[in-house]
DNA sequence: GCCGGATGTGGATACGTTTTCATGAATCTC
DNA sequence: GAGATTCATGAAAACGTATCCACATCCGGC
């Protein structure tokens, strides 16, 4: 609702009630450059009587660029990136930085768009789950944007920070334990854009010299329905599959929909696991063995450093952590 | 990553290179006023030559406002404020305005303090979910933002426009369809600030006759410890309930967690039902019933609110629906 | 007691845009 | 065809801040 409109107080105001000018006060406020005790007290005072508060817009005109940082993330309403995004919010906020947010619901046209509408705002700081490939980002980067990525780096952008987990690690270890209780025939359902996650799967599977079948590594898109048909197809027509590994929980959740509906049984008659812990693997019957990862760190981590982009800096490549709950079991 | 510093090319470079004022470029980019084809031409060949983009800077000073629109939830992580920022950001983006976002965590202090955040950055538009009473809202109302409440109004603010589900409806639903099954004992684990629900609970059943305890009716923080805590509490303590409805999706995970760590049986020993759908509701076993309440609607329809806010608007209530599934049984 | 440096201060400028206002040209009206 | 009206246009002002620069004051050192 609105209310009338009153002129804002301004740092004129405060100069003229402290009886001082406007170069002190801002001194004053801002902490820059020197100024007596005296008219320090003065300005301080004549502030907090006024409860005058600088305008941010004032301040980015002047300097030049929008405070805070921009966070672009394929879909809030995966847990996975809302953890990442509260991660993120967690560090900005106590750093006292805004945060812009946009998703890009995995559409290079959509990150596109949202780039420049960054760019249009001056934000100069962004985390991104990059979608698109480096030529988005080259406006990005022409407009002098502090960048890191986060959960995957973008190829031909090496230089640019990127904040990921230790998917080769955490790959080998999903495999070494379904290797272990037997499992030979493995499939492995992964996003558009989990190649890297694809490329240590077959490596972890060759260094185990288990059978690397290429049609049963399958991909979906970034969407529920995407995921299911791929799960659903994978259970229905690849009946000698003993084991699934789930690159996501999206993956992984439509895998657990797929088996019920198809009448499989886990881990009786297939083994599932899924990269990133969620609330839900604890509910779900049986509770899902998983391969955490940090997403809420991730997310800190990525703001410290772009908060902190002083020094150059080099990514962050964060642990994994295999999660035995209950649905693998020995080969049938 | 840095790159070299150029300075932007601003709306005079357009100017002189179009050999037209700086007005003439501002109008014709802008739409506002009129141009003569010609000009107008000129300006637009210009502009695309440069790869002109107008500071949003320069303008929110000049309008004396940030463009965009504030977010304030309390938990990014749960499932329900995702979706709902994620139906806010759906309106938002198709209208190009920008999102600013950050969560209170249900404190009312850190509420206080993105508001004066929200302020500072001249941010007119505010959708929020709010944590604490009245009195917070004051420097905001004070400020001149226009401000759509989500979720929950804020008694006291009833001039405030806000798009809340049919508590009263939703919770009668759920008492019915217990009654129906012939539960008398029915426990409502509710969420500190639920108070609506609470007195639709008591009203609910009031009128079919059900004695209502006051013992059944748990309060819990917005944090999973603080949920499983109340949901152990009850399932341990009252073993005389047969009926448990849960305020939230948080309440209902830990009721499930509980229950199953109680060897508590649903539906056999207690019938369970939820506020919220969410994708693991499916999942868990047995499947939950839930009274399903339209998050993402709820953003976008407060993002239209608080967008076209030209016109004095009221609020909007939302309508839920009884999603029947497996977590109910007739009374033991 | 004069000079050089340090220190505190305020006037003025710039940041990039939108909008008001005045001006001149063009079109219309009777 | 003269006056009235519309139209396109650019110069200039404003938005609120940070910072450069010049000035004034004060101090210690010789």
């Amino acid at each position: 609702m609105k209310m009338s409109e009153q002129r804002r107080t301004t740092i004129k105001d405060v100069a003229e009630a402290a009886e001082v000018g406007v170069a002190t006060v801002s001194r004053v406020l801002s902490g820059t450059g020197s100024s007596s005790p005296a008219t320090r007290e003065k300005v301080l005072a004549a502030a907090a009587r006024l409860d005058y508060r600088p305008s941010a817009l004032g301040r980015n005109l002047r300097r030049r660029r929008t405070g805070g940082i921009g966070l672009l993330i394929p879909d809030i309403t995966d847990t996975f990136y809302a953890r990442l995004a509260d991660g993120v919010l967690a560090c900005a906020q106590s750093a006292g930085e805004p945060v812009m947010i946009g998703t890009t619901g995995d559409d290079p046209e959509r990150e596109a768009e949202l780039i420049g509408s960054l760019i249009e705002e001056s934000v100069e700081r962004v985390i991104a789950v990059p979608s698109g490939d480096g030529e988005m980002w080259g406006p990005a980067f022409r407009a002098g944007l502090d960048v890191v990525f986060a959960e995957r780096p973008v190829r031909g952008r090496e230089d640019v920070p990127a904040v990921v987990t230790d998917d080769r690690s955490g790959v080998r270890t999903a495999v070494e334990y379904l290797a272990a209780l037997g499992h030979r025939r493995v499939a492995f359902l992964a996003r558009h854009g989990q190649e890297q996650r694809v490329r240590a799967f077959r490596e972890a599977m060759g260094t185990l010299a288990l059978p690397v079948d290429e049609e049963l590594i399958v991909r979906a898109r970034a969407t529920r329905d995407s995921a299911y048909a791929a799960a659903a197809g994978l259970l229905h027509h690849r009946s000698d599959l003993t084991a699934v590994l789930a690159g996501g929980n999206l993956l992984g959740e439509a895998a657990v929909l797929a088996a019920r509906e198809l009448d499989v049984r886990v881990p009786r008659d297939v083994s599932m696991i899924m990269f990133d812990d969620v609330p839900w693997a604890e509910l779900c019957s049986p509770p899902l063995t998983v391969i955490s990862q940090p997403a809420q760190d991730m997310g800190y981590r990525a703001a410290e450093l772009v908060l902190r982009q002083g020094r150059r800096t080099r990514g962050v490549t964060l642990p994994t952590e295999l999660i035995v709950r209950g649905s693998c079991g020995p080969r049938r």
